[in-house]
DNA sequence: GCCAACGTTGGC
DNA sequence: GCCAACGTTGGC
């Protein structure tokens, strides 16, 4: 089993908003990296846990778990014309983008800020920390999930 | 709102 | 293939 984390906007789309939906559970759709992509089509897998990451908000930092319920699949949004993620190039035939389906699992007791985990060497090789990352799906080792979840 | 750090696009 | 222009992300 693996770990990532994914980044969300509370305003779009929250952790209090996978709570609601329908057997708590969501599809990832709008990711339009080519890494990011590619993490979701080839490496992520039913059950691997998710620290689920609200960015451009107040307090951007860790709010979360969910888990991978299903795997990788085409982005629909990327065919619907009207749809703000809509991308010409893919196409149902060959399409260009994927997503998977995630579902809540908990939410933290608090929410573990960005600015907390900077303070942390154990966590320095951390993706969301390296400068200028901006992915929005990222890998992260057993020893940083176990740390960082030790920090609630 | 600002701006750094990207990724993408497109002319050449 | 190079690179300038542009758009996006996301912290602050």
């Amino acid at each position: 089993m693996r770990y990532w984390l994914m980044k969300s906007e509370p305003e779009t789309f929250g952790i209090d908003d996978l709570y609601a939906r329908p057997q708590q559970t969501e599809h990832w759709d709008g990711v339009r990296n080519y890494q990011a992509r590619n993490m979701m089509r080839d490496e992520m897998k039913i059950g691997d846990q998710i620290l689920f990451y609200h960015s451009n908000c107040d307090e951007p930092g860790i709010v979360g778990i969910a888990e991978v319920v299903r795997e990788s699949y085409p982005d629909f949004t990327a065919f619907d014309p009207d749809d703000k993620h809509f991308d010409p190039k893919s196409n149902p035939d060959k399409p260009t983008w994927f997503m998977v389906d995630v579902k809540f699992v908990r939410k933290l007791s608090r929410t573990i800020s960005l600015r907390e985990l900077k303070t942390k060497s154990e966590l320095s090789e951390l993706a969301l920390l390296r400068r200028g990352n901006r992915l929005s799906i990222m890998p992260v080792s057993v020893e940083q999930w176990a740390f960082i979840l030790a920090l609630e």
